[in-house]
DNA sequence: TACTAAATAGTATTTACTCCTATTTGTCAA
DNA sequence: TTGACAAATAGGAGTAAATACTATTTAGTA
């Protein structure tokens, strides 16, 4: 069948979902049979998949469930660690001016976006494997955290 | 004044308007004064806005400037080079179960984002300016161009 | 000065969440 | 095993951001 790259197989994802079962109770979360199928959902795939694509996925096992449902419990899930938020993804789009060679620190509370230069990421050497089959259009460190005034 | 870092300063400002008309006109594209008005306000920040926070900016003087206008001309910047936007805005949230280390390429024109590993991106060492002020809770080397598919 | 394609204003629509509330359910203690 | 209760869910309403549409205006040019 299709078996790709970093796709958790049959074996592992029990074994991943049994694990997941006592983070959820260690952290004091209910184990609802809607959380364990999206969980299971989002280790089955290696697309990174928007909560829309996911509820598309485990509406065929809860036919009733909720797309609230489904964003509720990713978030619930990037808290806990037992997944996360691929980095350039949500949020509102921000611009910047400023052609010069820098790097952006963004606070996850206020959203304020900062601007520090650190030479050493200012070319990043990329590995063939990568700059032989795309484009790479953009290379950037990014860094995620809270402020000063937020910390 | 509130003369900080990064900001542009009048003088330069008026030098990198008449760059900035120029390319326009390179470009093929009119040099309208609302998309003057766009681009200085941009360069006048170092907030790196939204359109909305621009489109506030610049209603004072063009009141009736719409903000779809504001949006196009923001793309618009992007795609000639004059200004760009942040990494980590814009699009859906996308969720990712995987949590070995690994990075993260992003197809800018069908948005698959794709999982490639190397290993000299695991543990990027942090200038203590940043260390110091901030608490970073994520660092990451991040990838955007075209994909083989798209290529 | 007059023509034309590009750009804009204003509005409508779409998308991606987030919030609200009544109902259901997992957990725990009796 | 059962009952109480806080947590979670379904379904719908509300909101924010971005995009699409269309009539009107305007910058570039000839
Ligand atoms: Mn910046
Ligand atoms: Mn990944
Ligand atoms: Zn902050
Ligand atoms: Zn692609």
């Amino acid at each position: 069948m299709n078996n790709k790259n970093n796709k958790t197989n049959t074996i592992e994802l029990d074994e991943k979902t049994r694990q997941f079962t006592s983070q959820c109770r260690e952290a004091g979360l209910k184990v609802t049979p809607q959380r364990i199928a999206i969980y299971r959902e989002l280790l089955k795939t290696d697309e990174h998949p928007s909560a829309e694509m996911l509820y598309e996925k485990v509406k065929k096992i809860f036919p009733s469930i909720s797309l609230d449902t489904v964003n509720r419990t990713l978030l619930t899930l990037n808290e806990i660690g037992a997944a996360f938020t691929v980095v350039g993804s949500g949020d509102a789009r921000r611009f910047d001016g400023g052609l010069h060679e820098h790097q952006h620190f963004r606070c996850v509370k206020c959203k304020r976006i900062i601007d520090f230069h650190h030479k050493p990421f200012d070319n990043i050497k990329l590995p063939a494997e990568i700059s032989e089959k795309f484009t790479v259009l953009r290379k950037t460190v990014y860094l995620e955290g809270l402020c000063n005034l937020c910390g």
